[in-house]
DNA sequence: CCATTCGATGTTTTT
DNA sequence: CATCGAATGG
């Protein structure tokens, strides 16, 4: 049953290519062969796995096996090599990455009896790393308690900055005065440097901004992303010391994702390794799609010239994608100039030709996609959470998640509003972030404007007092009493409330952090006031709330010494809270750049139209091998079927405009392509390919049992969308007809499932689960 | 100081 | 079109 799949793992190929890259061969050696941790590797991936002393890159293809290697090279290390677990840094792109390789260690870990050890590896992103490291060292011009600000205290911050310039903000818009910044920061040009560079007027302005805004950064004892990377490349340069002390400890960098990284992370990744240390980085240039962000390919393409004592291991087989997939990405990647030529292979076979579908309009798009996905639900072998649709913005998403609601289709947006930057969650952090780091104005102004009776009049009063006499907002908020006086009654009142809460929450312990959120709540009667509320959206924010003292509650358990300020920087650091865990049954919506790193069975890539997909903006020329590379991701991520579609009319931001499809259609391979019209976009005319190709080849055991979860999933799914396994009783649920509800009991199996719903507007009700068409609200 | 209303304004991608 | 931000009246 399983051989034929199985035997795609290890085909018994002729091994007649050099070494270093991964074409398929016999084990060097029967040891190795032996060997769990090796047994199912390529030679070139084994070669990465065992390599030991001095650096070395990876240039893994989509679907080599990348994430794979990284994993078993720590775990190898570990249980083969006797490195400690504490001397080894990975760092990923994500928390996600970061979050899915720890979990991948300390499963190898645990099955060799080391679980414990997992403990000892740090796994982490460049900026919680760095963030970690600062807490620890002090970042120069800062203290140990500095509050990281993410983009939208950036924003608030330099808002206050362009008004004390007395420069006008819609002149002078925040977000492209921060691109600039950011920018600079990334080529590691500080104010200083920005300013002697400058060139023209509107430069000189811009250098002003950045000296204002680098100082009230300074004096809020606040540190943005960028800072995060800055200081601590600093305290590497500066402070022999602790570089010293870190390159002793990290025996060991791993990076992944390096064709992203930009010029401080490079040198941070290096000045830790030195120069012929063990640094491994693992990547793919022809998957860079960060350069907008500062990401320099450079880093990547030139590897050996700054490492010449460098090993190159290539991954070219791809275990991912069928023939038909492969080819089109290739066809497409070929167009690309600045490139190192490259060929992948696969063994999968050749699958469906990918789809073209042209749609009449955006409307039209959706819904076909809809339809498309209900009926490949229907027809089983495909569970949701194996179905994604990309877009290259945003904005695109919306159409999308309505026809799929209005279908009942479990569905999960990937990164739209990061959980920790929603406002109710701000909102409640505020006040922690104000006891963190009493010089934090930002956090004051929230915590004064959500405090009734306070406002604009009274922050700036205090933010005055707290200037003349040269304390800290918190200091004069609680001890000041010149500011008092200066109040009326009302106002007063309001602010001593404050100071009792304040002076409460101080005079608790820091850890555990879910009592201080609890008692913030309690006092502030701010979580009570968004559930009191009608508006469905106020209630979704209640829920968030109460999804950060669960996120709290967390923390707490996994470290119990974190306290408030490790919740804080999850917080910062955290965007993209992503978990894929139990209620992962969905199908998945993203950008085409958060679909980096994951794989599909089925990909829709909607949107494929010329000034969309090769994204032309009015102000900038666009990057046209970027936007390839950006959609070479993109079909490289799926397993078994790729569909593309496009619309003859698009309706973006109010008004029509008529669209082409993307000229990236003209250096997809003809032979692999179906061009189609709307009628065209028939599930019945196009089964995904029997049998789907190996998952990226995982062992016979886990194989089969993966097969039998996904059939279990599957069959799980119901037309009427919600699984049979979600819905428990007290769950909150949504139906088209009757409105929100709470699930009192669920009855019955297959078929004859029911559901007991009491629903707010008419009262219980009972539902038969499969025509129902509940959506359940989290 | 606060709530509401109106107007203007703008959309890439993210740590 | 939707959200955000400023202006206005209570």
């Amino acid at each position: 049953m399983a051989g034929p799949l199985f035997d795609r793992v290890l085909p018994p190929e002729p091994a007649a290519t050099a070494p270093g890259t991964d074409s398929p061969g016999p084990p060097r050696d029967a040891e190795a062969a032996a060997d769990p941790l090796l047994a199912d590797l390529t030679p070139a991936q084994r070669e990465a796995v065992t390599h030991l002393d001095g650096p070395m890159i990876v240039v893994a293809g989509p679907g080599s096996g990348k994430t794979r290697v990284l994993t078993r090279r720590v775990a190898w290390l570990v249980l083969r090599a006797g490195v400690e677990p504490w001397r080894i840094l990975a760092i990923t792109f994500t928390n996600k990455a970061a979050e899915e390789m720890r979990a991948r260690i300390e499963r190898l870990l645990v099955a060799e009896g080391a679980g414990g050890a997992a403990e000892g590896v740090l796994v982490s992103t460049f900026h919680s790393f760095c963030a970690r490291m600062l807490r620890r060292y002090g970042p120069p011009g800062r203290t140990s308690d500095f509050t990281i600000y993410d983009t939208d205290d950036q924003k608030a911050c330099l808002k206050r900055v362009l008004a004390e310039l007395q420069l006008d903000a819609a002149q002078w818009r925040p977000g492209a005065l921060l691109a600039r910044i950011s920018e600079a920061k990334n080529r590691l040009l500080d104010a200083e440097a920005f300013a002697e560079q400058a060139a023209g007027w509107r430069d000189e302005v811009v250098a002003r901004v950045y000296r204002a805004y680098e100082q009230a950064l300074a004096q809020f004892n606040a540190l943005d992303f960028d800072d995060l990377l800055l200081k601590m490349l600093a305290l590497l340069e500066r402070e022999p010391q602790v570089r010293e002390e870190l390159r002793a400890r990290f025996r060991h960098v791993l990076v992944d994702e390096y064709q992203d990284t930009n010029r401080p992370q490079y040198l941070i990744a290096n000045l830790l390794a030195g120069a012929d240390g063990n640094l491994f980085v693992v990547g793919d240039p022809d998957q860079a799609i960060y350069k907008w962000r500062g990401a320099d390919l450079r880093n990547i393409l030139e590897f050996e010239r700054d490492h010449p004592s460098a090993r190159e291991v290539r991954l070219e087989r791809n275990y991912r994608s069928t023939r038909a997939i492969l080819r089109a990405a290739e066809g497409l990647i070929e167009h690309n100039r600045e490139r190192r030529a490259r060929r992948l292979f696969t063994d999968n076979d050749e699958g469906v030709p990918l789809r073209l579908v042209r749609c009449l309009s955006d409307e039209e798009e959706a819904r076909l996609v809809a339809d498309e996905i209900a009926a490949r639900l229907e027809q089983g072998g495909c569970p949701a959470r194996e179905l994604a649709v990309f877009y290259r913005a945003n904005a695109l998403s919306r159409r999308f998640e309505e026809e799929l609601r209005r279908r009942g289709i479990p569905h999960r947006v990937v990164g739209a509003v990061p959980f920790y930057q929603r406002r109710e969650v701000k909102d409640v952090l505020a006040w922690l972030r104000l006891l963190a780091n009493p010089d934090d104005q930002q956090a004051l102004a929230r915590v004064i404007g959500l405090t009734g009776n306070l406002g604009a009049g009274t922050l700036g009063r205090l933010a005055e007092r707290a200037a003349t006499r040269g304390w800290s907002v918190l200091r004069t908020l609680l001890e000041d009493t010149a500011v008092m006086e200066q109040l009326r009654a009302p106002q007063r009142r309001a602010l001593s409330g404050l100071r009792e809460l304040l002076a409460e929450l101080r005079a608790m312990p820091p850890a555990p952090v879910l009592p201080l959120l609890q008692r913030v709540l309690e006092r502030t009667g701010y979580l009570e006031a968004l559930r009191g509320a009608d508006d469905p959206q106020e209630l979704a924010r209640a829920d968030n709330v109460e999804a950060l003292l669960n996120a709290a509650a967390e923390l707490d358990a996994r470290e119990p010494a974190g306290g408030y300020r490790a919740l804080l920087d999850q917080a910062a650091l955290w965007s993209a809270v992503e978990e894929d865990g139990a209620d992962g049954e969905a199908v998945r919506l993203m950008t085409l750049h958060a679909a980096k790193g994951l794989e599909f069975d089925e990909v829709f890539i909607v949107g494929f139209d010329d000034r969309l997909l090769p994204l032309e903006r009015e102000d900038s020329a666009c990057d046209l091998e970027e936007e390839r590379r950006l959609l070479y991701v993109g079909l490289t991520r799926a397993r078994r079927r790729v569909t593309l579609t496009s619309a003859m009319v698009r309706r973006t931001w109010g008004r029509e405009r008529t669209a082409q499809p993307s000229r990236f259609l003209a250096e997809l391979p003809s032979e692999v392509l179906e061009r189609t019209g709307t009628a065209g976009l028939r599930l019945a005319a196009a089964p995904l390919p029997q049998p789907p190709p190996s998952r990226s080849a995982p062992p016979p055991a886990a194989f089969a049992a993966r097969l039998g979860e996904l059939r279990a999933r599957a069959a799980a799914v119901r037309p009427g969308g919600s699984t049979a396994a979600e819905l428990v009783a007290g769950a909150r649920v949504r139906h088209a007809v009757f409105g929100e509800g709470e699930v009192l009991e669920v009855s019955g199996s297959g078929v004859g499932r029911r559901v007991r719903v009491r629903f707010e507007r008419i009262g219980t009700k009972t539902l038969v689960l499969q025509y129902a068409n509940l959506e359940r609200l989290t």
